[in-house]
DNA sequence: GCATTTAGCGTTATTTTTACACTTTATTTT
DNA sequence: AAAATAAAGTGTAAAAATAACGCTAAATGC
């Protein structure tokens, strides 16, 4: 397969993944990020990435490096856009591919994460960045908010049970701006993706708000059966 | 720079660009296609498609590949997805960057086109493609369905003067349904970013229809100062 | 039992979107 | 020259979606 008959005149390039890797704690919207040991730029914090293997898919690729960092498999992950100028690496020409997750922070395993010297910053507190990772996290950004507009992909940045205002910061976070709680709420349960539980989070206020749960199943029948987002 | 002291150990691929090229004629939206006039899947329908050279940008790679088949250098392009599956290309490994054009089919050096067996294709009566290219153009097609609620893009795909029924009918064949007369002038109008001139078409109809022209400074006014679709 | 803190709830005004039908203009036909 | 034709152009009212707004309820800590 790899002995290409008519293809071999033609040149090969590196090409890497970028992983834009969204969490949310404390109430805020966070990146995790790697201090680079190796060069180039060594010592300067990165996005996590690696190389693109000769028989490996994008999408694999884009799954692999996210597990080594993370140890996560089932994650939500999307390609997010190919980075090819000529000079964005110092080191040599590399392609790069950038897709961003969004992970359930408490389930990351950040002993992992130690290893690769990662660690979590809010998204309005990053510190430099190598190469064009800035210019990634940026278009990730906007690309996240469009999303969660027209998709409810908020949940997988939220334990499975979850509280309505939690809900509520974390879309605040997202579009950075408050919203009104009312308004907020209606919205939210009419669209009729999340159910009530008989439970209540004590964690954040006196009297506790009740948890909800995101309903995969209702859904998928919404999205296929064309009640939801149809204008997309 | 092609010495890559730590990047040695890894993985080149082949990239490459392909390009979905839309046009709009006669009331339809159309699609420029090749006839491959080499292997493999030689004879069969094909975007236009081209490798990325290791001292080329995937931007100029793409602006490259499509002046190659259409003379046009000023057009609108952007890049619409990265594909990677392993065998996507029965020849050999490669990995596609696909972006979409949107050009004025008159200004189409069609010389240029018959040299690599083009010719033009309604959306909607497209043949058979090679490898994932139909994929690419579905992909293509929603981005472009979009792109046209968010931004006035659509005025890539008329001539310099137009007429509002002619705008009226590029939408609707962009978003395949038929649209209100009245409501449709009422938005386009309000945007602001459409001059009325004091010439008429008179080849659609005995009245005439007054032509309109797009006024880039206007759009980039209002881009700017936050006026103009704001929520993006 | 009083103070504190966050959760939870409904209504009205505003804006945006949709639905809908007749008149005007110039050409072609008779 | 009058009549028929064909597409262009115009306004208003109903409906739906969005935005604005303030008070009560529940549980805990003091």
């Amino acid at each position: 397969m790899s002995g290409s008959l008519h293809y071999k005149k033609h040149d090969k390039n590196y090409v890497a993944i970028d992983s834009i890797i969204f969490g949310f704690d404390d109430g805020k919207l966070k990146l995790l990020l790697i201090k680079r040991n190796f060069p180039p730029c060594k010592g300067q914090w990165s996005l996590m990435g690696g190389f693109v293997g000769e028989k490996e898919s994008l999408d694999k690729a884009a799954y692999r490096i996210l597990e080594q960092l993370t140890g996560l498999k089932e994650v939500y992950l999307e390609q997010l856009y190919a980075y090819g100028d000529i000079n964005r690496d110092t080191e040599a020409r590399v392609i790069s591919v950038a897709y961003y997750a969004l992970i359930k922070i408490d389930d990351y395993d950040s002993e992992l994460g130690k290893k690769h010297g990662a660690s979590w910053f809010a998204i309005d507190e990053l510190p430099p960045l190598i190469f064009d990772h800035k210019i990634m996290v940026q278009k990730a950004m906007r690309r996240l908010r469009r999303k969660t507009i027209i998709q409810p992909v908020g949940f997988e940045l939220l334990p499975e049970k979850f509280t309505l205002p939690q809900l509520q910061k974390l879309y605040e976070a997202i579009h950075q701006k408050e919203m009104d709680k009312r308004n907020f709420r209606k919205r939210m349960l009419s669209i009729g993706v999340i159910n009530k539980l008989n439970e209540k989070d004590k964690n954040s206020s006196k009297r506790g708000a009740y948890l909800y749960e995101f309903d995969k199943e209702k859904y998928d029948y919404l999205a296929t059966n064309g009640n939801l987002f149809d204008f997309v």
